[in-house]
DNA sequence: CGCCTCCTGTGACGGCGGTCACAGGAGGCG
DNA sequence: CGCCTCCTGTGACCGCCGTCACAGGAGGCG
């Protein structure tokens, strides 16, 4: 559990495993700072090369085709971190990052990135895990926008966040509920697409929208509704 | 240049900076193999942990939805490696790999790989460094699937190759000749849609199909196709 | 030489889903 | 209370491109 009051670099999941002392010596060498929601802490093709760890609040991880269609590539909650590609590899920000709730924010210059990941080889070794699977999750999506047709898409994203809310039964409550936009923004399709899905699926008994959370009735249904195309 | 006649690991990029000693300690804990081309080296969902170097050979990178469409992730050359995903975060294969040419292979099991990351540092380093490209270049293919139509596709990775064999003139000479199917493989549309576009460019004059070489008469016509659409 | 296999080229067709255009809800806030 | 902003729901339209079905080339190899 991050303690989210102190400004501290405790609830950093990177950094579990260091002693107190490691810790206070890393947060002298990081820039402390509060965005208010919506603001943008990334901009893509930026030069800086700081990495970033989220001490308080939620971000979103971002890109926008010129045409201004946005496709978010994750949400990033407190105790995570972000920025690291262009510390390693020193090319410009593969990414936006805007918060998505007020956040404090600490950010480390990319030399003492580097150089923790020298004097820690634990760190180095979360850094390596982390990107194996960001790397995962990333082709995963490549698989799904390859073989799967939209309305499919939003079923599967349907179903990867109810797993997340997961009891063990055939029923999950979704709490809070997605707005469409954002659900048509993660699987590359439009706001219109996921209404008439949700729709659909409403209709057919599997989800049920309550007033502030949605209920997937049918797990197991949903779930064959993804498996049944996932290629076939 | 990897000495590729030699059954030894001093080609091997991730290695590079060993010295010829750790190199030869490293060579006896690996299995070596030989795979004819063709020839499946790690099976999609499989258990094995093991971490493969490219000692000779071409290697292919892919998945196969169950319909049988085959997505192509990438190809690998000598002195490459792969196989690192499952070793460090313990997860079934996230893909397929096969021999694109008759390869000799060498592999090392996931705690000597662990092992060899904390004694050499440097090696952790280029892992690190290799995982974000990696990330970069499926998060780009990720918004080129969100972004692009399947004809502009085309032309992104047309122009992809050809910045591999770039000159710096206007005009580029790709050899051999990449067939269709691979091309859409790697874009993710149909051998007849690749057909069609690549015919589209010889008639506007842009590429021109020899004996067996693909030649772009127009590299900054093609760039301009691709980057008019890219969004706008 | 002729056969077989692998690649390319092209037409016809049809459906998925993106785009546009509105018509409501449902809160918040002055 | 009423307005304004943000979200949802739905119909009409139509274009891109995937699918199917063939008709050639272009090598290799017996």
């Amino acid at each position: 559990m991050p303690d989210s009051g102190s400004d501290t670099l405790a609830g950093i999941d990177l950094l579990a495993g260091l002693t107190p002392e490691q810790l206070s010596g890393l947060e002298r060498l990081c820039r402390w700072k509060r965005y208010p929601a919506r603001e943008q802490i990334i901009d893509h093709q930026s030069e800086a090369r700081d990495v970033f760890f989220i001490v308080s609040g939620r971000v979103r991880v971002v890109n926008y085709s010129v045409s201004g269609q946005e496709i978010t590539f994750s949400d990033l909650a407190e105790g995570s971190h972000f920025g690291e590609l262009a510390a390693l590899d020193g090319q410009p920000r593969s990414a936006s990052v805007m918060a998505l709730s007020d956040s404090l924010i600490a950010s480390i210059p990319p030399e003492h990135f580097l150089g923790m990941l020298e004097k820690y080889p634990s760190v180095a070794l979360k850094v390596m895990v982390h990107l194996a699977q960001v790397v995962r999750i990333t082709t995963d999506r490549v698989m799904d926008l390859s073989t799967l047709g939209a309305t499919n898409r939003v079923h599967a994203d349907l179903l990867r966040r109810a797993q997340k809310f997961a009891g063990d039964g055939n029923e999950v409550v979704i709490h809070p509920i997605p707005v469409h936009g954002d659900i048509a923004s993660r699987v590359s399709t439009t706001r219109e697409t996921v209404a008439r899905v949700m729709n659909d699926l409403a209709r057919q008994g599997i989800v049920e929208r309550k007033k502030d959370t949605l209920v997937i009735r049918n797990m197991k249904r949903l779930q064959d509704m993804v498996e049944e195309v996932r290629g076939e």
